[in-house]
RNA sequence: GGGCGCUUAGCUCAGUUGGUUCAGAGCAUCUGGUUUACACCCAGAGGGUCGGGGGUUCGAAUCCCUCAGCGCCCACCA
């Protein structure tokens, strides 16, 4: 006895289950089948599962499980990410809860309890990926920071250095007061904020005069070394070469010139503050000015201020304006729109700030990955990524890529003691080694002191589709052969540059060769005020709760439903929902299918025809259905399939051949259309894993350990298009018996009288489809209009119903007027077309004949409408 | 400030090289319906001068120019 409602927790616990037991998810290398695989962009560790996740695992399934059917070695590797900064924040807040403090615990006791938090939290988010029915390879789960991951980490970094492509150095980068650390540029987001320009005048030294600078940040005179103007402006022509005071510190400092000023802004003179300004800090380098680094890490004021000792930099801002003010210093304050950088990881403002840092040089990396991406060895989707991503590789910069966190991994460099000098090597007792080499000196390994940075998480993601197979400690193993390159890349477009631009440049330098062929880039999830989903907005539904509600089906139909390539996709609860009716539907249909009894009687015409009808029907659908995935058509796939169950399936085959009332239904329909019942469910596996399953184990008999996930998916036969464009009319003319019946409120029980008008387009092969889906007792071919009848007109094709009671004539009359008017107005436009010479002498001939047959209908079509008309107003 | 992209039905979007009735789909809306799988359903219907203007062409949603609005990316304007 099968269920009246599908249930979905039950089937998608017991289905994930078994698809476990019988190891369907793992692939092995088999060099006599073609590989398919995907790489998992990474989830945080300790993150949780979110509408973006969702999203993006659905679409890798569907390919995935596709791919399986198609009789590939389909291969998902799923793995978590460490997650520097992100990790490191938690651990330490949740230290801090503790009253721990990070400075008070050694390196090894904060990694001890990051590891433990790790495990605790650790890989939550990939057992809620599989509630959503993810089929990846779990044997394969890595961690950017496991043994083989880290090592693959380390080993890359040293090549990279012997390569000369890493170095160290002072430079200006972003630093995150509160994580205290550097950050990359694409960590800080720009926001536009409302903040106020504020004038201060420097005065002469040795003169009774003064130069008046515009500053947002008037707290950074303190660390000033020259105050600036443009060398072409002749307001300051005179102050050139002399020293003005500023305020406050009472430092002599020079006025210089450099054409970086704008003199237009402000007012035209610019103080230099070379520590806290990246532009100053360049300035500051051609005119060779002091640096005086102001700031601490956590973003107080230094020693080296000399005031404000201690105090946060934005009290100091506050506080420091009456000091000007008192002094004579401050002259005026605007409005003023400004952007600010913020950390994308702490949400705290950047301080420019100079310090030792590692870096990646770039450009020989980048132009391999380039060309990849302009020559389509490697394919973006949506395309428009394609500028995108050239704009940012023609202008790439070198890469910070130490950071001042604990979590992650060390950087391989040694130092001698009481020295700035080091090494690059993956153990102390190798630095050794080199250390003897390179400077002749014997030092033990227990002396060498190991680099304090780790580096950025990017780092190790970067190498994610070669390191999940080993393929940088053992390049030439099995897996890497066989598995790489990878097929598809689903990832955000927010990640790019982070990831994917580096993700390609890693694959050119480490394998020569692209690490995928295809990134397909999903949208963003949105609200249905186009509000990115986030925590902090609350206005995110828990994915859990969603699949728990609507079923891992109907979720994973309402997020594919609306998310056509690249475009924003707006959630809205009533998706999912359309998503679990849509379930409903399959269940019902299979419902039906099941309570037919079966019986060696002979198969009905018209069942007959509505199952070839339906054959091809089912090929055109695969071959569409094929074409949208190549294009990673997702949306459209699911709906071609969607209407193609829900409609020609359920509304018409369905219909067309079930069987009447206590009747059974011969043995041969039965079987095809089981047959037919599997393929449907075969095409929609890919988006609705569990139902589907659940049906193909109950359609037939199944041995323990078969599945329709390897089940394999036939290659489509070749279509009749003739066939289906006459079964197409057919069901234009039903339309019309329908439009009949509802017009003059006549019950489908009745059976009606079929009138055609002589005319060879009527598909009279299908005729018995016609009796059976119109309710009709018979259909006859009349030469002449049949007077005193209800009539429609399909085509050109006048059809007639005897009237069997009152004519409703005024509904009737007005519609055949209106399409009499449109179809008027339509030859006047064709023949219009026709009798303008230019037209028939430059359209190609085929789109000439076409009009000329449009015109032929048309005037067929109007002559049977006015018939029609003329009938109605005499009866 | 620079670059890229978008604007088609109430909403979200298709519309391949200009040319078959090309103005489409899903959702939403409206009308009718307890037909023995399904009201989480069935049968129908309405709804758009394709952002405005101009141009090229026999012919433009599609190509060009321009204006307006929106979005994204990049950039050091104090």
């Amino acid at each position: 006895m099968i269920a009246t409602t599908y249930n979905p927790q039950e089937s998608e616990k017991k289905w994930y289950e078994y698809w476990m037991k019988h190891r369907l998810f793992h692939s092995e290398p088999d060099p006599g089948r073609e590989p398919y695989c995907i790489v998992i962009p990474p989830p945080n560790v300790t993150g949780v599962l979110h509408m973006g996740h969702m999203l993006n695992n659905t679409i890798q399934d569907a390919l995935v499980r596709r791919a399986r059917l198609l009789g590939k070695n389909a291969c998902w590797v799923p793995g978590t990410d460490h997650a520097s900064i992100a990790t490191e924040a938690k651990v330490v807040a949740k230290l801090k809860s503790e009253g721990i403090e990070k400075r008070e615990l050694t390196r090894e006791e904060f990694l001890r309890h990051a590891w433990e938090w790790t495990e605790k939290h650790g890989g939550l988010i990939l057992q809620q990926l599989k509630k959503l029915g993810a089929s990846c390879d779990w044997d394969r789960t890595c961690f950017t920071m496991d043994p083989v991951r880290s090592e693959s980490v380390i080993r890359v970094f040293i090549d990279l250095y012997r390569k000369g492509y890493i170095y160290k150095g002072v430079r200006m980068v972003n630093w995150d007061p509160a994580a205290l650390t550097a950050i990359s540029d694409e960590e800080v987001v720009y926001k536009e904020e409302k903040s106020k320009l504020y004038y201060l005048r420097y005065r002469i030294a040795g003169a009774d005069d003064y130069i008046t600078i515009a500053t947002t940040r008037p707290e950074t005179i303190l660390g000033d070394t020259a105050v600036c103007v443009n060398p072409a402006d002749e307001r300051f022509k005179h102050l050139a070469g002399k020293k003005c005071i500023v305020p406050l510190v009472n430092r002599e400092v020079p006025i210089i010139q450099d054409e970086y000023v704008d003199m237009a802004f402000g007012t035209g003179a610019l103080k230099i503050t070379p520590a806290h300004d990246i532009n100053d800090y360049e300035i500051g380098y051609r005119h060779h000015l002091d640096t005086i680094d102001i700031f601490n890490d956590n973003g107080t004021l230094s020693e080296a201020a000399g005031l404000f000792v201690g105090k946060d930099r934005f009290d100091v801002r506050k506080e420091i304006i009456p000091e000007l003010e008192k002094a004579g210093n401050l002259v005026k304050i605007e409005e003023y729109d400004n952007k600010i950088g913020y950390s994308e990881r702490t949400h705290t403002v950047i301080e420019p700030k100079l310090s030792m840092q590692w870096f990646l040089k770039m450009k020989e990396l980048a132009a391999p990955a380039l060309k990849a991406v302009l020559e389509d060895e490697i394919v973006l989707t949506p395309a428009k990524y394609k500028n995108t991503y050239r704009y940012w590789m023609e202008n790439v910069k070198d890469w910070c890529i130490s950071r001042q966190l604990w979590w992650g991994h060390r950087i391989p460099a040694w130092y001698l003691p009481e020295s700035n000098e080091y090494v690059v090597a993956e153990t102390a007792e190798q630095a050794a080694v080199l250390v003897k080499e390179q400077y002749g000196r014997d030092i033990p390994a227990a002396l060498l002191r190991q680099d304090e940075d780790c580096l950025d998480t990017w780092f190790s993601s970067w190498l994610w589709p070669i390191s999940v197979f080993d393929g940088i400690n053992r390049p030439d193993n099995e897996e890497i052969r066989y598995y790489y390159p990878t097929n598809d890349l689903v990832s955000g477009p927010d990640i790019l540059f982070f990831w994917i631009a580096r993700m390609i440049m890693a694959g050119y330098e480490y394998r020569h060769e692209k690490p995928f062929r295809n990134v397909y880039l999903t949208g963003i999830v949105r609200d249905k005020l186009r509000r990115k989903m986030s925590k902090s907005l609350g206005n995110s539904p828990e994915p859990l709760e969603l699949i728990e509600k609507y079923g891992a089906d109907g979720v994973r139909v309402g997020m594919l439903l609306c998310s056509p390539a690249g475009g924003d996709l707006l959630y809205n609860d009533n998706l999912p929902e359309q998503g679990r009716n849509f379930t409903t539907k399959i269940w019902n249909a299979f419902r039906l299918v099941q309570s037919w009894q079966v019986a060696d009687t002979a198969q009905p015409e018209h069942t007959a025809l509505a199952l070839e009808w339906f054959e091809h029907e089912l090929d055109r659908t695969t071959a569409t259905l094929n074409e949208q995935f190549e294009q990673y058509r997702f949306s459209e796939a699911l709906m071609t399939i969607y209407t193609g169950f829900r409609d020609e399936f359920s509304s018409w085959l369905l219909e067309l051949i079930k069987p009447g009332f206590g009747q059974p239904i011969d043995r041969e329909s039965y079987e095809k259309v089981i047959g037919l019942f599997e393929r449907l469910l075969q095409l929609l596996h890919p988006f609705m894993p569990f139902i589907t399953e659940e049906i193909w184990q109950s359609l037939k008999e199944r041995k323990e350990g078969e599945s329709i996930m390897i089940s394999r998916l036939e290659t489509p036969g070749v279509y009749n298009p003739e066939l289906l464009q006459d079964f197409g009319y057919v069901k234009e003319v039903i339309v019309g018996i329908r439009n009949i019946r509802k017009q003059q409120n006549i019950a489908f029980k009745e059976p009606l009288a079929l009138k055609v008008r002589e005319n060879r387009r009527f598909p009279a092969r299908f005729s018995s489809i016609l009796c059976k889906m119109g309710n009709l007792d018979s259909i006859e071919i009349i030469r002449e209009p049949l007077k005193g009848a209800w009539s429609f007109i399909t085509d050109t094709v006048e059809y007639f119903v005897p009237a069997t009671g009152r004519i409703n004539a005024g509904e009737a009359q007005a519609k055949l007027e209106e399409e009499l008017k449109y179809t008027q107005g339509f030859l006047k436009s064709v023949s219009a077309k026709l009798s303008n010479e230019r037209f028939v002498q430059s359209a190609p001939e085929q789109i000439v004949a076409n009009e000329k047959k449009k015109l032929a209908d048309a005037e067929a079509k109007i002559a049977a409408l006015e018939a029609q008309l003329a009938e109605l107003k005499q009866g």
